[in-house]
DNA sequence: TACTTTAGTTTACTTTGCCAACCATTTCTA
DNA sequence: TAGAAATGGTTGGCAAAGTAAACTAAAGTA
């Protein structure tokens, strides 16, 4: 099984695709007893800032674009985790803070997460993770500095809207 | 940037799910004047196998479930880079065949992904870029393992339908 | 003050995965 | 060998998540 000559062959987005599915799955079954299934990252990330955060922060560091966060929040908010509080610095955004619901159920959230992390590398070796994890997050780096489909361009900064 | 402590406490499902985003945005990109914008495995699947494949078995080693796996051929025999043949042995099922079309492009994919796959990878050590084969490998074959909400335990494999 | 940018929202569309129900065929088994 | 069960594939519907365009309100700036 291990390492057939077509798995380095194939996109390597893909096998990352399957990971993501196959983690999100078992994640979400460790943690089916709790009241919500998805958006861990966004609760651990708040949680994490030792700054009050705002949407597009939490959007910006965790790659979703800001409608998707809207939904996010709405959905978190509504489960009683996460609340808006209007942000005294800028009248136009929120800063997203941990209710006391969502800083209880935190500490599970954690302990799932690095029990999961841990299952999956469970056979590697202390070493092996650590270099699983910087070539991990060089890749990352490297996927986002790549041009992608996605990427707006703007040549001109200020494209003056009279000349359309 | 490299390795923020928060990067290995975050669930390891979102970087993959960053990750795979990126990927597929440049792989698309970098793909842009062909035909076809997704489903590049499946057609490296098909051409790679040394024996005819059955949808069922390209769903069965790519991940996909069944149902997408109908969508998925039904969109490359739209393409035409594939096509549904009677499978001798068994009426029920179809052999997938790339068409001349779907030949044509495989080598402009199969070089497209092999230089994204290295580009990403740019600055690793042939050594670093094996061992990060070998734990992602090893990371794939454990969630396959791990339980997940995906998973149907059938404790009655023969429901009755007559006690419902 | 007028113009531009920014934070967030809304709406709508697309891709993808999952599920339930279904048909035709094959396989199992009593 | 007939009936039951399992299998390969299909359809339709739903939900999650990303994208895009157009919008409001608030800042920033010349």
């Amino acid at each position: 099984m291990a390492h057939s000559p077509l798995f380095e062959t194939l996109p390597l987005g893909r096998h990352l695709a399957v990971m993501t599915r196959l983690y999100y799955g078992a994640l979400t079954l460790a943690l089916s007893d709790l009241g919500i299934d998805r958006y861990y990252s966004v609760l651990m990330y708040i949680n994490s800032s030792s700054t009050p955060v705002t949407q597009q922060m939490v959007g910006e560091f965790l790659h979703m674009d800001k409608t998707s966060m809207v939904r996010v929040i709405d959905f978190l908010v509504d489960k009683g985790y996460v609340q808006r509080v209007p942000n005294p610095v800028d009248r136009r955004s929120y800063l997203i803070q941990l209710t006391e619901e969502g800083s209880r159920i935190l500490p599970h959230l954690e302990k799932a997460v690095a029990e999961l992390n841990d299952q999956v590398m469970d056979g590697l070796s202390p070493d092996e993770r650590s270099q699983f994890h910087h070539a991990l997050c060089h890749i990352s780096a490297r996927l986002k500095q790549i041009p992608s489909n996605e990427v707006h361009i703007d040549f001109q900064p200020n494209p003056n809207k009279t000349s359309a």
